[in-house]
DNA sequence: AGCGGTATCTTTACATCGTAAAAATACAGC
DNA sequence: GCTGTATTTTTACGATGTAAAGATACCGCT
């Protein structure tokens, strides 16, 4: 137990994947490598080839992680806000947001192309349950709007998933800062939008 | 003149550009190297370094690049559309989508941290260029819509640009894909929602 | 025309990285 | 205790970014 280092690591992928949010989030995707994140656990630059077997493996897993605490942020959000179709779409995106500026590299990573294995089984679940408390939520907003049955409501998510996801993509980015106040630009309510229409604050009396 | 290779190349600047170009549109950001762009350009490894210093000089003048194309293509598309605020905002919508479309990797590259310098002063006035034929649009809307002076205007561009920019990030990330179909799913018509408000193709009757 | 300075390009060199193969070590079942 | 397997290390190779020094061509000046 108490060697200085045993052989064995024993839980060596947790360390490896621990290592690597942690060079994720110091320095973004360019600065998270495998002899990195190898050197970080204390084991030799060739360790994490059993585990993950290259990069995109490694890279894999982290955008595995991120989907799960992406749908469990969204989740909390829409548990602790109003029970009711406007409620839960704020609190999508409240939460879609609040979990792109809190992991930023991360949520870049997840929707980024070519840098993770898309057909990786765990990872595809972990996408399909943070979709779906999306979609769940726009098939309630398209029955609270009449909306007809069938895929119409599929018109209702496009616009929310857009919406928020372009908002969260240009925040993170450094896109929508006022440049006078410094201050972000708020979120769009896309759900008073579709319920009330535009009328925005500043409409004339 | 007819020489195999002169010493001087006469325009390596542009010949690099349009291999980078070249290497970006076959294999993506990740293709895109130094090295390779000197190689098809028919030079050595290091010629690059005087023109662009370093990889991110490159990409800074890509990105330069992109923005000015990518504020053509909006403009083309609002000077062929109807001279209205819905028709403009239709219009910038399509231009912002197709570029998106048909340039992948560099609308990527234009939307990312990190890999090129963004206090770059050409750069600057491009994105500035792309940026203002958005805010123009989005003030002749507010002023359709009835919304007051001063900065309320903002309101409404952010939700434009938003909604805009997530359609066009989801859908070349592939996600924006009918399972069924296999279409990708149709921009959202945030003109039409900001002034009839929502009553989808759907809705009952 | 000739000369010096500068811009442009090549050569050489080095550190980092991903990846592969072989060797070493620890563990598990029998 | 022995054998097979899982895990980790060692070693090696090619690609890349970057830097420095050298080579070559151009430009202005006299």
């Amino acid at each position: 137990m108490s060697e200085s280092r045993p052989y064995h690591h024993g839980d060596l992928r947790s360390a490896l994947l621990s290592a690597a949010l942690e060079l994720l989030e110091e320095g973004g995707l360019a600065s998270l490598s495998l002899r990195g994140a190898a050197a970080r656990a204390g084991v030799s630059h060739a360790a994490p080839k059993h585990h993950f077997g290259n990069r995109k493996g490694l890279l894999t897993a982290i955008a595995t992680i991120g989907y799960s605490r992406f749908a469990a942020t969204m989740a909390e959000e829409c548990a602790r806000s109003a029970q009711n179709p406007l409620g839960q779409v704020r609190a999508i995106t409240r939460g879609y947001v609040k979990f792109a500026l809190q992991n930023r590299a991360i949520f870049r990573l997840m929707f980024s192309l070519d840098h993770y294995d898309r057909d990786n089984q765990e990872l595809a679940a972990a996408v399909c349950r943070a979709f779906t408390l999306l979609e769940d939520t726009s098939r309630s907003v398209a029955r609270a709007l009449a909306v007809a049955e069938g895929d119409a409501w599929r018109e209702i998510a496009n616009l929310i998933w857009t919406t928020v996801h372009g908002y969260a993509h240009l925040l993170i980015d450094g896109r929508l800062v006022n440049r006078t106040t410094g201050e972000p630009e708020p979120i769009p309510d896309i759900g008073r939008l579709l319920f009330d229409g535009f009328n925005g604050s500043g409409r004339k009396p």
